[in-house]
DNA sequence: ACATTTTATTAACTTAGGTTAAGATATAAA
DNA sequence: TTTATATCTTAACCTAAGTTAATAAAATGT
């Protein structure tokens, strides 16, 4: 029962071993206790991620593929990050507070998950201690990227924000369909096609 | 020699002690050690709190007074954020990378502050080893309310802006010069008085 | 109290990006 | 293939916010 929109186009899986690696040392033996902690998903291409008006309290790790996340505005989906193979995606406000996601996550392309539960997650910072220095560097990235984004609505035109995507990110534009980017630029994507055409 | 930039302004001084107390439960003992490693400083209105150019590493606390930190755009400053009393300020990417900072807080009236630098606060974290909880949630905390800003940029249009601000914090619009409050906001302040006479 | 500087308002004109609508490609399903 | 559904582009017109400039009001310094 395979269709096409299942063919996996992205190259490799990303390990989460290797990306934890990045932060801290860990034996054998504790990454396969961490391992154990993670249940794993598939999504195919449009398939919802995690629903607004739910509260998220998962933190998903993407093995492959992307995810988008949005919020309606005026019946419109408004694009608020990408993320994709090596990332993780959380609703970081609705996961700490409980509170009701005001945001949905999407699968952009046939996508591979890792996902652990809050509950799992706090018995993980218990049994690999340092686990939990991950959680607060992870934090403070995405601190930093978010400043970033939000100064750059302060401080680029929209003309800007593409260059600055383009140049930064450059993936994204050659994977992502061009009217996500544009409602992430906080533009329409006719706008997005004159500064496109404008260069 | 005192003259009327000196004259205090504010009602009355946040309590350091208070503030943690929000957070983690400490002994008077706990609370002692805490304090020690936090100096005092005081700001006349106007006065630099830190340059952009170097390496912001302390964390402030704002027991009474106001600041705001401001990145240049083409020779105007773009206000990004305004602290008062309780408040804790630094520059995170700075502050974490140990690189230049981009932005300058400056005292927007008569300010008193208590700071901690970055060495004495890993020595904090080992004496008290509970304060790291704090750091955490802080910036925890700072990720969300940045999440608001930067969604705000992108859901709202100016007008918008302005009456989510008045709604959710009235005091700074009481407060703060209205040509911070523009820029704040993305707009100048011609704009920012052009929305309030239509409103 | 006076002079100076800073801050806020208003108005005329410009511009970046939004709106509407039509057509052009491209991708997916049958 | 054929049809349907997304996606992208272009153009004419509109609107929110920027620009420039002049004035008014308020705060600050002497």
């Amino acid at each position: 029962m395979k269709n096409s929109t299942d063919i996996i186009i992205t190259d490799s899986k990303a390990s989460l071993e290797k990306v934890i690696q990045n932060y801290i040392d860990c034996s054998p033996k504790e990454h396969l206790t961490i391992r154990s902690y993670f249940k794993t998903k598939t999504l195919k291409r449009r398939e919802i991620l995690h629903d607004c008006n739910v509260v998220c309290d998962n933190y998903y790790f993407i093995e492959s593929g992307a995810i988008r996340y949005y919020q309606m505005k005026d019946g419109e989906e408004i694009t608020g990050g990408f993320f994709s193979e090596g990332s993780g995606y959380t609703d970081l406000d609705s996961f700490l507070s409980n509170s009701f996601s005001k945001q949905t996550a999407q699968a952009i392309e046939y996508s591979t998950l890792l996902f652990i539960s809050k509950l799992d997650l706090e018995k993980l910072y218990h049994e690999v201690p340092k686990f939990e220095r991950i959680a607060r560097i992870l934090t403070e990235e995405a601190f930093i990227d978010l400043r970033k984004k939000a100064d750059n609505f302060i401080l680029l035109d929209a003309k800007e924000r593409y260059l600055d995507l383009l140049k930064n990110r450059p993936e994204i534009i050659r994977r992502i369909p061009q009217h996500y980017i544009a409602s992430y630029l906080g533009i329409k994507p006719q706008s997005l096609s004159r500064i496109r055409k404008n260069l």
